[in-house]
Parts: structure tokens; sequence; C-alpha cells
DNA sequence: TACTCTACCGACCGATCGGTAGGTAGTCTC
DNA sequence: GAGACTACCTACCGATCGGTCGGTAGAGTA
């Protein structure tokens, strides 16, 4: 009995094999997933799978462009507008934490876990979205400093020790426990910011 | 010509080996890291190499052993004793930061990024250990609530907190660098007490 | 119907991997 | 000096990997 490959158009196979990818990489790491695991995962073979792709390196690219786009539209974008900075470290905390947890775990997880994978041209652009997502962090403390509302805290540090914080939920927090994802979020603000305003919020 | 290879005794290589294979995963990653590639920086072929180890797994496995052996005895089994638990937090987060910082940044780096690639029995012994330390934080944040000199905190959250903070150095921080680890270790300290004790410290 | 486009496949390639069998040459013991 | 021990090497194995080549079949167009 033959096996009833289905067709699809180019859009279609595009996010499908995006999508899968990602669960995979995530499961097995980038090195341990092969590109046949992909490929017959997505329904292809493997030289079918390189119609759609240029290579196991930049499949990972797009994956991590992925995850950052989401982060940045569903988060950044919206708390840029935020003026008052308390309130702007409050909404990003928030939506951070909820990338995490809820929206897209497997994208997120991919770029936290195989940064070292990607090299040159690939890594550089990741990485630049990186550090303006830090810097960010960094001037928004430095706004709480000045305005009298945060201690006289060092911005890298402050701005690391939250990443840290939030980047660390996937190694230990599992969705449908006891714990839900707006009280980690909660949770985590009050932590953060009890660390570094000068008065309870 | 002919290379001279060097003959040494059981104990010296075996911590050659250990040490070198700990850079060599550090640096390259579990899977990209050849068993050629230590080997030769050991000094040795492969088959010499296996004389040593019985497997990649079982390396990697020692390579953790002995960093969780190194956290142990230079960071729990001193703070363990002390009776005050805010002060037992600040000597454990103090020393935390100081082994990651300091004193075997390779072999704590491979167990923080490569836990995934140890399976079956090896991988639960060291998870235990790690779980151990989670336990002993959450117990020491439920002291502190119980006392009155902490905030009403998830004692879970708040532990994962701290270990995000500090696992996540090894990610940015360079010694050598504009911040002394001492001082990470202190504002660190400074941003965590700060986050769940109900006044500053 | 004939031509084109494109999504896809079967079969294969060279490289590299973890690991091993069997031998060799120093060293230690008596 | 004989024998045992052990640290190590040369040469090799089967498996798997990322990636490619030359097709093929079905849908769209004229």
């Amino acid at each position: 009995m033959k096996k009833k490959r289905i067709r699809r158009d180019r859009a279609t196979r595009q996010a499908q094999i995006l999508e899968t990818a990602a669960r995979i990489f995530c499961e097995k790491g980038f090195d341990k997933a092969s590109m046949e695991n992909i490929a017959s995962a997505t329904g292809l073979t493997k030289a079918g799978l390189y119609h759609h792709i240029g290579s196991k390196e930049e499949l990972l690219y797009a994956i991590m462009a992925y995850g950052m786009d989401l982060f940045e539209n569903r988060v950044l974008r919206k708390v840029r507008k935020i003026r008052d900075p308390l309130e702007r470290l409050r909404a990003t905390i928030h939506g951070h934490v909820l990338v995490v947890t809820r929206d897209r775990p497997k994208e997120v997880t991919v770029i936290l876990h195989e940064s070292n994978a990607l090299k040159g041209a690939w890594k550089e652009k990741i990485d630049v979205r990186k550090r303006r997502y830090i810097h960010f962090l960094e001037s928004t403390v430095r706004e709480l400093t000045r305005a009298g509302v945060a201690r006289d805290v060092d911005p890298a540090v402050a701005a690391f020790a939250l990443l840290g914080m939030i980047n660390w939920i996937y190694q230990w927090y599992r969705p449908g426990g006891r714990l839900g994802d707006t009280q980690l979020a909660d949770a985590l603000t009050e932590v953060f910011l009890g660390g570094i305003l000068k008065q309870p919020a």
C-alpha cells in the first residue's frame, strides 16, 4: 500500500514546518533532532523538507526570529507607549511572563536554550534584538532611580536579575499545575519590584 | 618524526580528563564536542581516552557530579549549620554566586546547560541533588515567613526566582569586567532580600 | 491537448560520530 | 630476567548525519 502524500501550498507548509520543528527542537534539542525527524513529523521526506528551507541552521533562525517577533509584538510594542516607568515595568514583567508560560513556550524555549547553535550573521541578528530589550529594561530602571522611586541599584544587574527570574521559568514551570500563570506573574513582579523600589508597592 | 606520548598515573589522568572535557563541553556543547576533540586536547588518542572512561555520557555525569560535590562542599555544608535563617540565606546567596563566577564556572555551566543530555539513572542522581537544594531554599524561606521577617510569599516561587537570578549569571557575566563578583553577590542579595522581606535589611 | 510550474520523492553521498578489538611498550615485582 | 600489569595506540566498524541529484505527478494556463 502506497502512503498518500498531501500537497499543500507554500505558506501553509512553511507555517507547519516552523511549528513542527520548534516542537522537535524543543523536545530533543537542536543537535539531537535530525532533519529526518522533522520531515516525517511534517508528513514529508527529507528532500521534500529541503524544498522549503535552505538549511538546518536557517530553520533554527526562522524559529527564533518568529519567537522574537511574537515577543516584540505582544509585549514590547504595547508597553513602549506607557509613560509612567513603574507602570511600564509592571506591564513588561506581566507580559513577558505570560509569553513564556502561555503563548509560545516552544519558540521561547528554543530561543533561550539553543542560542549558541546559531553562528555568524544569524546569531548576531538575534543577539541585537535581545540586547535592545536589555537596554530597554536598563533605561526603565534608570528612570525609576532618577525619579527617586527606586533605590540606587545597578541597572544592568537589575535587568539581568529580572531576565534570569523570567527566563528560568521554562526550566521548572509546568502549565496546569498548582500555580496559575497570572499568579506567577504577580508574584515575580512583587519580588522584583520589592527588590529595587524604595518602598513596597 | 614520532610524537612523544606522555604516560601518567591513573589519578592524574582522570583529573586532567575531567578538567579538559569540562572545558570542551562548555565551549562547544555536549553534542558538538567529539570524543576525538577531548582525546587530543588531553594528549591521547580516542582509544586511549576510552581506557579511562566508560562512555561519553558517563564522562558528562562525572563532570556534573564533580560540580555538585564542589557546590555542596563549598556552600551547602557550611551554611547548613547557621541557625538564623536570614543569615543562612545571605551566606547561601553569597556562596552560590561566588561558585558560579569564580570557582568552577565550566563545571557549573555544564550542569546548567546540559542537564537534558543525561538520561535515566544518571540524570536522576543529579536531579535528586538539585531538588535537595531547592527544598533547602524553600524551607529557609518558609522559616523567614513563619518568623514574621518575610512577607507571605510562595516559597517555591521565591526559591525558583532566586535560582533563576543566580543560574542566569553564566549567560552574561564575564569575570574581569566592570563588575566584581562580590559586588554582584551583594547586589543580588539586596534585590532578592528586598523582594521577600517585610522591611529592607 | 500541450506546456509549465511547483510540491514533492527515492536513492544516494561524503563526513563524522561513539565505540572497540587486538596489539605494544614501558614499569613494577620477585 | 621472567612474568604480570597497565597505559596507551593503530586500525577499524556500523550507524547516522546534513544535504543533494535527477526525477515525477498533479494542478493551472493557453
